[in-house]
DNA sequence: TTGTTCCAGCTTTTT
DNA sequence: GCTGGAACAA
């Protein structure tokens, strides 16, 4: 047995998490200090060591990204594929519970998974059927409520009628919602987990079942469970204080969508036999960066407590760029990539952070204009498009006929003369009578009280998938997405309309049918599913790798809050103002505004040599032009470990702004980032930065030959090709 | 049924 | 100031 080749890559306080005896351990991870490292070797040293059986091990992350990270590296350790371990999203590991005790959760066996998108045309169409009007109970307002509601394990019947009538009005659409899902066999995010930890809390046997099955239980990211998950973890692990979490308080930036940082706190309660071990050495950053973070967070109250240290060097300052607007913000750090890129540098080592999506793009129209390759992230994911989500909605009626929001979807998708009066009927029917949207449709049918067309165009919806139902019945998953995807009328559809948009619309169909023939359900056979609703669960649990990695080198773009968890060479962190970052919304709150600073944190460490933070001191916003301050975040970073940079010759003001001083202008005017220039002594070059002015201006270029050298403008004599 | 116009809204996101 | 969705007209 090959136990080095667990713990010889690891240090001391990684080695204790690793080696630790069964207990409830809580480790506090820093950025960069091999998180993910000690869950795999803890993993590997369970197997290997201890003899624990692989099905005895349960493993929960947040994304799909991360168990499927977490299982490949197992595996790779252990040299053997790892298929009986659970590991999985609580919600993947939630539904795989709820599908093998179907029956004792009080669900239908084919009941079916909705995502946010489909919870949300669920609950508008809900609003219309109670007569309420949308703009007064906003869809979004109210999918947030139910879930936050379930999120802390509250059903309607738990809650009590006040006097409040918002309050009682939305307790009314809870509760209306519930039914509506109940009868349609649906069920969404915040369900699943809710519906899992009723099931170990309600049945006795189960629960027993799975304590004594789960000898070790892990969790990833621990910071950011909400109530919920946190419940259900204890129930799994009650009395035998077999969990294994890993987390960072000082990276909890979730808490806006039911993350409970307290329950770092709460495990060290109800855990009264834990231990606790830091790790505080950080493999990536340099320690200009780490001090620089550590400053920044060392400004929230009531920390865990934790300072990060690496043995790699100080490293460069980090930048500070003062940009004239936000137009100017975005030339800079594309140039500062090129300039990257013309040193050797790869481009995917870059990555440009900012807090709102909206900020992506000015940076995005710079990178374009200039030809550099990029890549955003976040944004439609495949399973979310709406040609993949029609075509999904006819396979889930072949499992499922009462599935309401899949019958909406496509009643009239492609378009067959079904109008807003006849579904309108149909819902009425539905409403009064407590069916589903299918069985109303057969009984406004049999009373033949409307027209011989629409009565024919209902019939032939309903035929059509009685039709597909029946041809697919013997088929397996791919012919079945193939021939239902033919004949739903969607691709003709699609062709029709026109420029590349429906092409792609086309091509993405095609995509579908191909992910269901490589769809491995082989996994989860033991689930006694058919394939297709293991399909359909995948499609709704995973939307899809949203990015197709494309084989460019490419700039990454993405949110504070999508870069948690990677790292680069070189970080820009943009937009450093108040009111974008911190937030507006976030600054009159003590918590809101620690939560951003947490995210500032988790953005400067995300640096692993060169980090940059740059400012607008204009910015359009809101088709309005405001003038903001600097973030208060720039203020707690020591000077020390800050060097301004100044790129003004390059500005380009406004024609209403005062004429610069001709001298100024004249011995900068050809000189600009990128701009190629010639040395006597060093031959070719491309200029890196411009500082100062008049006869104090230097320029940093980096020659071909010579490296990069800083010039005084006034003697180098450059000469611009 | 389709194209147009109008209007609200506007952090962050995974499942 | 732009975008996406809904209402509206043809």
């Amino acid at each position: 047995m090959d136990i080095t080749k667990i713990l010889d890559p690891l240090n001391d306080a990684q080695r204790l998490a690793v080696t630790a005896p069964s207990q409830a351990m809580l480790v506090l991870a820093g950025a960069g200090s091999g998180k993910t490292r000690v869950l795999v070797h803890r993993i590997a040293w369970q197997i290997q060591v201890e003899g624990l059986p692989a099905h005895s091990i349960l493993a929960v992350t947040f994304t799909n990204k991360a168990a499927k990270e977490m299982r490949g590296r197992i595996e790779n350790l252990l040299n053997l594929p790892a298929q009986a371990l659970w590991i999985g999203t609580f919600h993947g590991i939630a539904h795989r519970l709820l599908r093998r005790h179907a029956k004792e959760a009080k669900l239908p066996e084919t009941f079916q998974v909705m995502d946010s998108g489909d919870q949300l045309r669920v609950i508008k169409r809900l609003l219309n059927t109670l007569n309420m009007d949308d703009s007064r109970w906003p869809p979004r307002e109210v999918q947030w409520y139910i879930n936050a509601q379930k999120d802390e394990g509250i059903r309607a019947k738990h809650m009590v009628e006040t006097a409040d009538i918002h309050q009682r009005q939305m307790l009314r659409i809870y509760r209306s919602y519930e039914e509506l899902c109940e009868r349609s066999g649906l069920v969404d995010f915040a369900e699943l987990l809710l519906r899992a930890h009723e099931l170990l809390r309600d049945k006795t046997d189960v629960l027993d079942f799975y304590q004594r099955r789960f000898r070790q239980v892990h969790v990833d990211e621990f910071q950011d469970t909400n109530t919920i998950q946190y419940a259900w973890l204890r129930l799994l692990t009650e009395g035998r204080d077999n969990l294994f979490v890993v987390g960072d308080d000082d990276q909890s930036i979730y808490g806006w969508r039911g993350a409970k940082i307290e329950n770092i706190y709460n495990f060290q309660k109800h855990y009264q036999n834990h231990q606790v071990i830091k790790l505080e050495q950080n493999y990536r950053s340099t320690g200009t960066i780490l001090k620089a973070a550590n400053n920044i967070i060392a400004n929230n109250a009531g920390r865990m407590g934790k300072e990060l240290w690496t043995d790699a060097g100080e490293g460069d300052k980090i930048s500070l760029y003062a940009a004239f607007n936000e137009q100017d913000e975005a030339y800079f750090v594309v140039e500062r990539i090129r300039a990257w890129v013309n040193e050797g540098g790869l481009r995917s080592d870059a990555a440009i952070l900012y807090r709102s999506n909206a900020q992506s793009r000015q940076f995005e129209e710079k990178l374009m204009a200039t030809g550099v390759p990029y890549r955003v992230y976040g944004g439609l994911r495949f399973f979310d498009r709406a040609e993949i989500k029609n075509a999904l909605a006819f396979l889930r009626l072949l499992s499922n006929r009462d599935d309401d929001a899949s019958f909406e979807r496509v009643i009239n998708t492609p378009t067959r003369g079904i109008g807003a009066k006849t579904l309108d009927d149909i819902r009425c029917i539905a409403r009064d009578q407590g069916l589903s949207l299918w069985a109303a449709a057969i009984v406004l049918i049999n009373q033949r009280s409307m027209t011989a067309r629409a009565t024919n165009a209902l019939i032939g919806f309903l035929e059509l998938i009685k039709q597909l139902a029946k041809q697919t019945e013997e088929l397996g998953l791919y012919e079945k997405v193939k021939l239902v995807v033919e004949k739903s009328g969607l691709v003709e559809l699609y062709q029709k309309e026109k420029m590349d948009k429906g092409e792609e619309k086309v091509e993405n169909l095609e995509e579908l049918v191909n992910a269901a023939r490589l769809f491995n359900f082989d996994q989860d056979t033991q689930e006694n599913l058919g394939e297709l609703d293991m399909f359909l669960a995948h499609a709704a649990l995973e939307s899809g790798d949203n990015q197709a990695d494309d084989y460019e080198d490419s700039v990454q773009l993405m949110t504070l809050h999508s870069a948690k968890g990677l790292e680069f060479k070189l970080v820009f962190l943009s937009g450093m103002e108040e009111g974008l970052f911190p937030s507006q919304q976030s600054v009159d709150d003590v918590s809101r505004l620690e939560e951003e600073r947490r995210l500032c944190y988790v953005g400067m460490t995300r640096a692993m040599r060169q980090l940059y933070l740059t400012y607008a001191e204009s910015r359009r916003l809101y088709g309005r032009e405001s003038y903001p301050r600097p973030s208060r975040f720039l203020r707690e970073i020591p000077g020390e470990y800050i060097q301004e940079v100044r790129m003004r010759a390059t500005v380009s003001h406004p024609v209403t702004a005062v004429q610069p001083k001709a001298s100024s202008l004249q011995a900068t005017g050809s000189y600009k980032l990128g701009q190629r220039v010639s040395h006597a002594k060093f031959g070719e070059g491309v200029i890196l930065q411009l500082e100062g002015s008049g006869a104090q201006e230097r320029v940093q270029v980096n020659f071909k030959q010579a490296g990069v050298k800083w010039l005084m403008l006034a003697y180098a004599k450059l000469e611009v090709l």
